[in-house]
DNA sequence: CAAATCATGTAAAAGCCTTTCACATGAACT
DNA sequence: AGTTCATGTGAAAGGCTTTTACATGATTTG
């Protein structure tokens, strides 16, 4: 194939492009005006083609949306990986780790962040979607085992319950006080410190002593 | 005054109340559909009104939506009140309420609940909003309160970091599980159980021994 | 190379939503 | 009874979504 007309952008009645166009037009109207402010209509705009030129990409536009989330998971997934890093030096040092990216994938990618979490998507919506959004939390899946496995035999909690732990607790300070955007509530305290010592406390109540 | 025809419904050209009504609806469609999916010009049809009737009682789409959110933030403080039930018989049992009628509210009530949390509305969008968002905020906090008096005075963490925490984990397993609607992900626990772990894990690691 | 085919874009149109404006209707007050 | 104010109507402008028939160009094929 001849891909010299895709590098260069348009070259006249094909745009070239435009799937990944409209991600990117998706993504910055999602940043701008959040997830509701993003009409397929004003992303065609920004690609320069017609109102109908997406239909021939996405089925509809909460396509278009699912395809942002998948594209969200996947880097947050890689991001969470990348923070765990194998879980060296320590597991509750891998784990600092990853509640950092956590936050700094919210706070960096709102958009991303606001379509993966509170686009309204049915969450069967697409199995890429499901699948992406598997790996990110096998992460904490992962780090969550790791944890556990430092802990002694009898009354070790199930792994998978500390992932939900994990998550939840991420999730939570992510969505309330970390989202890029606005920020929707005041914090007397970076999120990033808040979520460590939540953490902290939290393995601390599992038996891991600080340290 | 006489209250007559606002008490009987409609009784001919003037509605006699009209905001209720747009308020009952904007609940329905909101918890039908997904914020998203809740329209003006809907619920005025529902009330049986003009598309323009609405703007007589609220400026515009946003206002209606942040009405319905004050209003879920009022019901919801009253339910985390009652359930605190000034921390009687002791602060660990009423926090456990607590966190019981918060995952409640948000699977029994799911349209407050995401115009409260996901509706993307500026978080200074109205005083009243405001203002209840805090009461319920204060539920928590005076519980963190309590807790935190139970240990001692001696590395005692800050209540408002408690409150904080409190907060991220309840709302992380609601947005993230508990949600009534389509319950976003599925859970191998009841996401009441999940809670309750959770915080009995993080009490134990204040360092108030279980039980 | 020329013709057929396929993918991708356009134009136009129907239908819905939001919002505004001038006007209608009734209720409350004087 | 007459005025005034709150509340609802109808119409209209403008935007978004989605579909349909048609246009264009790239790719494949003989």
């Amino acid at each position: 194939m001849n891909w010299s007309n895709k590098s260069r952008g348009r070259r006249g009645y094909h745009h070239g492009n435009l799937r990944e166009a409209l991600v990117a037009a998706a993504l910055a109207l999602i940043g701008e005006k959040g997830p509701a402010g993003f009409t397929f209509a004003e992303a065609a705009r920004r690609a320069g083609v017609s109102p109908a030129a997406p239909y021939r990409h996405f089925r509809d536009r909460d396509a278009l949306m699912a395809d942002v989330a998948q594209r969200g998971f996947a880097q947050f997934a890689d991001d969470l990986a990348a923070a765990w890093n194998e879980g060296a030096p320590d597991p509750v040092a891998a784990l600092d780790r990853i509640g950092r990216a956590y936050l700094a994938f919210a706070g960096r990618e709102p958009a991303y962040y606001v379509a993966m979490f509170e686009s309204q998507l049915p969450p069967d919506c697409s199995p890429d979607l499901t699948a992406a959004a598997d790996r990110a939390f096998g992460v904490l899946r992962q780090a969550a085992e790791a944890v556990c496995a430092l802990l002694p035999k009898a009354g070790r909690p199930p792994a998978s319950m500390v992932a939900f732990h994990l998550w939840s607790m991420a999730h939570g300070i992510a969505s309330l006080f970390a989202r890029g955007d606005s920020g929707r509530r005041r914090l007397p305290m970076p999120p990033e410190d808040l979520l460590e010592a939540q953490v902290l406390i939290y393995l601390d109540g599992l038996g891991l002593g600080r340290g």
